[in-house]
DNA sequence: TCCATACATTTACATTTATCGATACGTGTG
DNA sequence: CACACGTATCGATAAATGTAAATGTATGGA
C-alpha cells in the first residue's frame, strides 16, 4: 500500500553528496565543519542534506557546545538493509 | 569520487511506484500490461520506470513476441546489496 | 553585554524527475 | 499488405529536488 515512507528512506541515500558523506561518515564521527571543508559545497546545502540523512535514521547526531557531530546509526543502516532486502530479494 | 553511478542506481528504488513495481515481481515473473492494471499509471509512464529499474540492474527483461517479460535479477540484487553496504556499513 | 563562531532555516532559483497524451516502432494476424 | 495490439519514445508540463545567499538561532569568549 504506502511505499512513501520507504522511498523517502532510500532518496535520503540517493545523491552523489550525500553519499559522499557517507563514505566520509564510515571512518568515524565528524562535525560539520569539517565536512564543509571536504565536500564543495555551501554551509546551507550541507545543513539540508544532514537533516535528510537524519531523518532516515541512517545518521546520528550529537551536540556538543557550538559543534554538531555526525556518525553512521548502525540501527538505522540494519533497518535500511532490511527495508532494501524486503524489495530486492526474489522469492516470497 | 565519483558517486555518480552509485547515486542513479539508488535512485531507480527511490520512488513509490517502483517500490510497488519491485514489490510485484518479488512473486514472479510479470508482463508489462499485468504491471499496467496492477497500478495506477499510465502505460507511458509504466515504461519510463521500468527502463530505469531495467538500467540499474535490479530488473531482467525477456521479450517474447509483442510482450515484454520482467523479473527482478538475483545478480542486480546482489550488488546492489553490495554496493548499499559499502556505503551504510560502519567502520573500514 | 557584545561579538564571533557553528549551524539551522528561509527564500529564491535552476535542474531533475514524474507524468501523460500523442506518436512511432515492432510483431503477429487476417 | 493492412490492421490491431503491446510497448517504447517524444514533447510538454507540473512537481520535487539541489543549491546558495541571506537571515535567524544558539553557544562560548572577551
Amino acid at each position: 500500500m504506502g511505499y512513501r515512507e520507504d522511498a523517502r528512506k532510500i532518496k535520503a541515500l540517493a545523491d552523489e553528496n550525500r553519499l559522499a558523506i557517507m563514505m566520509s561518515l564510515k571512518q568515524k564521527e565528524k562535525c560539520a565543519c569539517y565536512l564543509l571543508e571536504e565536500l564543495n559545497i555551501s554551509q546551507s546545502t550541507l545543513s539540508h542534506h544532514m537533516k535528510l540523512l537524519c531523518d532516515s535514521g541512517l545518521v546520528d547526531y550529537r551536540k556538543e557546545g557550538k559543534w554538531m557531530h555526525y556518525s553512521l546509526s548502525e540501527e538505522g543502516a540494519a533497518a535500511f538493509r532490511k527495508m532494501i532486502d524486503g524489495y530486492i530479494r526474489t522469492g516470497k
